[in-house]
DNA sequence: GGCAAGGGAAACAGATCGGTTTCCTTTGAG
DNA sequence: CTCAAAGGAAACCGATCTGTTTCCCTTGCC
């Protein structure tokens, strides 16, 4: 009922149906429908399916992201304890009923001009994880924390896809050991605390 | 002309839409106009445009895994490095100007239904993919052949999605780095010879 | 030459697409 | 109470979707 929350609440139905079953699938007629909006009002707030579209990649990119770093740090409480932990959010993640996979994938397999502003947005959100990851890998005292935070982003990438297609989680704990070995092998040894 | 060759004609065309587009953003229509053949020929070969998009799949799966196989054994000849050039042969794939990702990742972005046959083909392919690499670990003497393949496909499929993302294939070599570690540490080392 | 089969072009069908407009009701502020 | 703004329901628009059908022309085979 609040004029605030209208645009949010079509932004958040419009998200859980482009995840489920795609962009060009999701008409606005359904998104509409499901709101429980009229298409005047969902056309008052957003002028365009694109525009919809991008508000929602948008707001999906912030909130997901939020809630994840805090699902790590409720996890774990050292820079290095972190960067595992990541692998576990994921795990927790691929486990939710309504997991399809990432959005920001998701929406370059339907839009793949590279000058879209959907993918900028994609391209955006996986530069903020890997920043996330960089800052994390400096706080261990990586010895080269972008190259470290490359080959975590890339094992963190390829467990999303896989259990997307699997349709298991197990692809965590994969990553979550290969994970293990690179920090091992690129974290100062805590002789040297 | 050929009538044989008109069926594998629309799906290498199909392929290469779908592809670059999506699957519901390519219509029947753009198919059968790129592919200069009429709509009633079209629908003589598949009785719908979701026949035509699964056997646009099965041959891509086909065509595909016989192309990979063939570039990696073309790179090495040794299952040590044959499972190295796995990198090699993807950051060929990622710098081509027609990479739009994985066929098979992009599917299940529009088809989130698991018992859709999409995706079981889907699966099919991954697990084929992930078979090959078990077959060198085994051929190199890995100790645990099955966990080191998860590993390696989890990189691969990494690599696969950043490149995509990205769009540089910089996260190719960054998935062969993290390869060659895991075989160093995994394979039986050269004196047991 | 004759003839059946296949294919091309295009009309057609019914549904749905994104998007606009009309009309009427509700609602909140002065 | 009044009145302007906002929203709902639904008609409407033109375009496009998958899929069917019609008509005509080519082509290969006997």
């Amino acid at each position: 009922m609040p004029i605030l929350g209208r645009r949010d609440h079509i932004i958040d139905v419009a998200i859980r149906l482009f995840c489920e079953h795609g962009f060009h699938a999701t008409g606005v007629d359904r998104i509409m429908r499901e709101a429980k909006v009229s298409k005047k009002t969902l056309y008052n707030h957003f002028r365009s399916k694109d525009e919809l579209i991008l508000a929602a990649l948008q707001q999906h990119d912030s909130v997901f992201r939020n809630n994840f770093v805090k699902d790590v740090e409720q996890l774990a409480n050292t820079p290095e304890g972190q960067l595992i932990a990541i692998f576990d959010a994921a795990e927790a993640w691929f486990s939710k009923q309504n997991f399809f996979g990432c959005m920001f994938v998701n929406v370059v397999g339907e839009y793949s001009d590279p000058t879209s502003p959907m993918r900028d947005v994609s391209r955006n959100f996986k530069q903020m994880i890997w920043r996330y990851i960089v800052s994390l890998c400096v706080e261990a005292g990586a010895k080269n924390p972008e190259k470290l935070a490359n080959e975590l982003a890339l094992l963190f990438e390829g467990a999303i896809v896989t259990a997307q297609i699997s349709g298991s989680a197990l692809s965590a704990s994969t990553a979550k050991n290969v994970a293990k070995q690179l920090l091992a092998a690129n974290l100062a040894k805590k002789a040297d605390k």
